[in-house]
DNA sequence: TCTCACCTTATACGGTCGTATAAATACTTA
DNA sequence: TAAGTATTTATACGACCGTATAAGGTGAGA
């Protein structure tokens, strides 16, 4: 830009965003996971994400190589929060029904979505065809957290904390549709039935309704039982 | 190709593939609604789809004037196959209780969306992102159906049918997303659990599962009612 | 056989893609 | 302040994209 005053040579480095993380790098990943998200892998280009970031098309092959590698870093990201979110020991609680213990969890996955919806946008682009992104993100991150998964399922259903038994591999991808597609579908579902899936009321309905669907009621303490 | 042989000038038309639709078309539109459901729409060149299809560049302004018309009639052709699936009358039977019309109507998509992918992952790469083609694809397509099935849905929750009764759009997308997911991600579930979700047997237990899940038991005639 | 509408082909245009790199700038350390 | 490292910039390359079109081929009716 030539015409830019010489007079004002920024102080320091930059005054723009102070909220956002200030280094380049961390903010391409960030523009990166939104957009790869948003847009899928092919239809998001580099120059888009450059743009978006403010910075450079030298950016990508200096910090990252390849879009490629960018795409896994920001992948890394994704699951980190993934993690944080539903952290491992929230997942072995040692009071409570295992019926309780299931349907906190059910509740905070389905905040989790509605809060972060780049996760499933990331799961579902890549899981719905054959590709080397797919295979690594899956043997990266998925196998590992479905071992522990099904893990949970299997106690579940032999603690009789779920209303309908079954295979855990079904009960995984019935309970993970159950939760996401409304997410999933967000647009859709704006210009379908003219309400919004990130609303906080439309979150907490959808969390109860799927306690209710899945998880076993307690016996009922007025009736004597047996 | 300038070392092609001149002196066996092709009887009549085609003799290649007989069983295919013949013409160029018809060829073009099948072709082109198995990559856009694959990889999306900007995921599929046309350059793919015509090589796909034996056939030329200039046959896509020919046939179709431009890829999102050939992406619309590709489109349209994915709902003529639904709707047939699972037509109308099916919906509103005279006998039998809704319990069971229900759970033969669960059966009959789980089915539809095992032997024809291609609908759901339409549905779920355009449903996830505001665009031109998303409220078209509703307007045209959605709409209608689900203002069919929320009538469906309001129904059977009157009759007790469902387990658990909710408000319609929370109930449409818990329902799609259980049956959808597993086949949806059917390359992810290979990878994870060594199993294929197009197995009729796989098929089976999964539509036997969600009838479980949703469809209220009928009155165990075993026992005296009330 | 000629005509003409229909279909197919080869080829091209401007634009965008991922990647790359040399030069310019900013920052750190001495 | 000087030297050296780290970052940013402008720019370029070949490949592929959607779209377009002029020319060639084909077959039915005159």
């Amino acid at each position: 830009m030539p015409t830019a005053p010489k007079s004002t040579p920024m102080p320091r480095k930059s005054v723009e965003q102070p909220e956002e993380p200030s280094d380049m790098r961390s903010r391409l990943l960030a523009v990166a996971l939104q957009l790869f998200a948003r847009k899928g892998f092919d239809g998001t280009s580099t120059r888009e994400i450059v743009s978006a970031a403010g910075a450079n098309q030298g950016h990508i092959p200096y910090y990252f190589s390849t879009k490629e590698k960018l795409w896994q870093e920001a992948v890394n990201i994704a699951f980190e929060r993934l993690n944080t979110a539903m952290e491992p020991k929230a997942l072995s609680p040692e009071t409570g029904s295992s019926a309780d213990h299931l349907a906190h969890l059910i509740r905070r996955y389905v905040h989790f979505v509605a809060d972060y919806p780049e996760f499933i946008l990331l799961m579902n682009e890549e899981g719905k065809q054959e590709s080397p992104r797919m295979q690594w993100l899956v043997d990266t991150h998925a196998k590992p957290i479905f071992t522990t998964l099904t893990a949970l399922y299997e106690q579940a259903m032999h603690d009789g904390a779920l209303r309908v038994p079954m295979p855990p591999p079904h009960f995984h991808y019935i309970f993970i549709g159950a939760v996401t597609q409304l997410f999933h579908q967000r647009p859709e579902c704006k210009r379908i039935f003219n309400i919004d899936p990130m609303d906080p009321e439309v979150v907490s309905a959808h969390a109860d309704a799927l306690v209710a669907l899945f998880i076993s009621e307690p016996p009922d303490p007025t009736e004597p039982k047996e």
